[in-house]
DNA sequence: AATGAATGAGCCTTCATTCAT
DNA sequence: TATGAATGAAGGCTCATTCAT
C-alpha cells in the first residue's frame, strides 16, 4: 500500500502555495509550475489532487474565506451581548488573519476575478452575506428590522472600504485603527437612528 | 504621407476597446488579438501606438482615473460652500461614470493587478490622493485639521466600500441611495466631532 | 502468501479491459489509467503483469487473433469436404465473435498502428498467412496450385474488403450477407477457372 | 502590407507535411512540433492556418479523398462505354496516386480513427458513397438496378480488401495486378447475373 | 500481490511581439 | 499608416512509468 491519506496533506499545501505564489508573483503569474514548485512537488502533482488549476484556485479562494470565517465564529462564541457581538465582527473583520500581505494580495486576486467566474463569485457573496447576517443579529436587539439591515449595509461597506485601502495603500500601524474607525462610525449611525451608541 | 493625428484617435480606440474587452472577457482574457479586433484594426497596430500591452493597459486605467477626475472638477467647480463641495465629491464618486458595468470590471481589474505594478499602484494612489484632498477640502472648513483628516479617511473606504460591494454584487437601484449612505455617515462622524451635520 | 495463478486471471482481465476501452475511447485515449480502471483494478497493476502498455496491447491484439483462430479451427474440424472447408473459412471469418463493435474497434486499431510497429504487424501478418493458407488448403483441391493461390488472394481480399466496410459503415443485417456474397464471388472466379462452383 | 496568400501556400504546405509525418511517425507520433518541422515552419503557425490540431489532420484526410476523387473523375471523362467507366472506377482505385507508403499509412490512420471522429467519419462515408455511385453507374447499363446495387457493393469491397491487404503486406509487383484480380471478380459475378462479361 | 502517490517529459494551444510588405 | 504572417516561449494538462508501502 502506498502512503494513504496523502490528499489532504497535499491539498492544503498547494493551496498554502497557492496564496503564497499569488502574493509573490501575481495572480497573472501564478502558475502551475510555479505553485507546484513552491510547495516543493512536481509539476504533475497538482493535476492529481486537483481537478484543473481553476479547481485549486477556487480552493484557495474558499480557503480564505474558511479562515475569516473560523476566527469569526470563535470571536462571536465569545460574545455575550449585542454590543460584544458586533465588535466582535468588527474584530474578526480586522484580524491578524486578514493583515497578511499574502491574504491582501489573494482576495484581490479573487475580487479581480470573481466577475468572470461564478465560482468565485459565490465565494463573495457567501463572504458578504456571512458578514451582512453577523451585523445584523447584532444591530437587530438594538434597532428595528428595517434600520439593522440599513445600518449593516453601512457597516459592511466600511469594514470592506478600510480593507480594501490597506491592501492596497499599506496596512495600518495597528489593527485597532480600523477597528476604531469602524465603530466611530457605528456609533454615529447609531445616533441617528435615536438610539445610543452600542457601548 | 501619413494620415496625421492618427495617433491620438487610434490610441483612444484601443484604450475604449480595451475596457470593453477586459468586461467581455476578464482581465486574463484581455489579449492583444482581442481588443485589436473589438477596436476593429489589425493585431499588429497596437504596438504602433503602444510600446506594450502593458502600456496600453496602463493608457486605460489612466483613462479611468481621467474620466472621474473630470466628473469631479466640473462638480466641484459648480459647488460654492464647503457642505456643497463635499456633496460633490460624492456625487462624483457614485456619478454614472462609475456605475457602467465595464467601468467595474475594469477597476476591479486595476485594484487586482496593482500590487504586482509599480504603474498601476500609482495610479491607484493617485486616485486615493485626490479623494482624500478633496473630503480634507471641505472639512477643513467645519472642523479642525486632524479631525478632517480622519473623517476624510472614513468617508473615502465609506465611498469605496460601498463601490466595491456594487461591483461585486451588483449596482443599486439609484446612484442615491449610496449617496444618502454616505452622507448618513458623515452626519454621524460630524456629530461626534461635536459639529451640527454637514448640511 | 501471494495468491497464486493471479498472473492468467489478471492478464486476461487486462486485455479485455483494454479491448473495451479502445473501443469506448478509442485507441489513442486508451490510457493505462483507463484501462485499469475499466478493469476495476489500480493504476499500478497494470506494469506488474505487463511490461509496458505497448506490451498489453500487443497481448490484446493477439487476443484477437486468437479468437478468431479458435473460430476457424473448430469450424475446420467439422468439415469433411473442400467445399465445406472453404465454407468454413469463409462463415469463421464472419462469426458473431468478429462482428462486435468492440472487434471493429480493435482490429481498425490493429491495422492503424501494424505500420509503426513490428510486433503488430507480425500479427497482421500472421492473420493474412492463415487465412491464405485455409483457403489456399480448401482450393487445392479443386483447381490447381497457381489457380489456387490466385484464388485465395482474391477471396482473402474480398472478405477482407466486406469486414472492413462493416466496421467503417456498420455491420450488416446478417452474417449470412456476406457469406452469401464471398460465395458468390468465389463461385464466379471458380467458373472462370473452367471449373463448377464449389457446391 | 504584409505577404498575402500565404493562407492557400501553407495550408497546403502543412496538409503535405502532416501526411509525411504520419507517415514516418505514425499516428500517434504525428505531434504539431513534428509536422511544423517537417514543414519548415516554427510551431505556433499551425494555429493561425488550422483552428486545431484536428483541424489540421482532417483536412489533410480530406486532401487525400480529393485526390482520388481528382484521379477518378479524369479517368471518367475519358471513358465512353459502361465498360470503360467500371474500368475507369477500377484503374483509378489502383492509380498510382493510391500506392504511395504515406497515402498508405495516412488512409490506414483515417480509418483507424473514424470510429471516433465524427469528421473523419464523414470523409470515409464519402468515399464509399462516390465509389458506389461511380460502380452503379456503369453497372446498370449492364443489369438490373438490383443486381448493379449488388455487384456494386462487392466490387467496392473487393477493391478495398486487395488496397487494405497491399497498405499491411506491402504493394503489389504492378497496379496492374490488383486491376486484373478486381476484374476477374467483376466478370465472374457478371457471369452469374446471366449476362455476358464486361468486356 | 496490490495500491495510489509521485515524477517528468511531452503534448496542444495561446500569446505578445517582430517584421516584411 | 497599417496589415497579417511568423516566431518562440510558456502555459495547462495528460500520461506511461516508477516506487514506497
Amino acid at each position: 500500500m502506498p502512503k494513504l491519506g496523502m490528499a489532504k496533506i497535499r491539498r492544503k499545501q498547494l493551496v498554502e502555495a497557492a496564496i503564497a505564489t499569488i502574493h509573490e508573483n501575481g495572480f497573472a503569474q501564478a502558475t502551475v509550475a510555479r505553485i507546484a514548485r513552491r510547495a516543493g512537488v512536481s509539476n504533475g502533482i497538482v493535476h492529481h489532487y486537483f481537478a484543473s488549476k481553476d479547481d485549486l484556485l477556487f480552493e484557495t479562494m474558499r480557503s480564505l474565506l474558511a479562515d475569516l470565517r473560523r476566527d469569526a465564529v470563535a470571536r462571536l462564541r465569545r460574545a455575550s451581548s449585542p454590543q460584544e457581538r458586533l465588535q466582535a465582527v468588527i474584530d474578526a473583520s480586522f484580524g491578524d488573519g486578514q493583515f497578511g500581505d499574502h491574504v491582501f494580495s489573494a482576495w484581490l486576486a479573487l475580487y479581480g476575478n470573481a466577475r468572470k467566474s461564478e465560482r468565485l463569485q459565490q465565494i463573495v457573496m457567501l463572504y458578504h452575506r456571512r458578514l451582512h447576517a453577523n451585523l445584523v443579529y447584532g444591530l437587530r436587539q438594538m434597532v428595528g428590522n428595517a434600520a439593522a439591515n440599513r445600518l449593516a449595509e453601512s457597516i459592511a461597506s466600511m469594514i470592506d472600504g478600510l480593507w480594501l485601502r490597506y491592501a492596497l495603500l499599506g496596512p495600518p500601524a495597528s489593527a485597532d485603527i480600523p477597528r476604531a474607525l469602524t465603530r466611530r462610525c457605528l456609533d454615529g449611525l447609531l445616533v441617528q437612528e435615536s438610539c445610543a451608541p452600542a457601548q
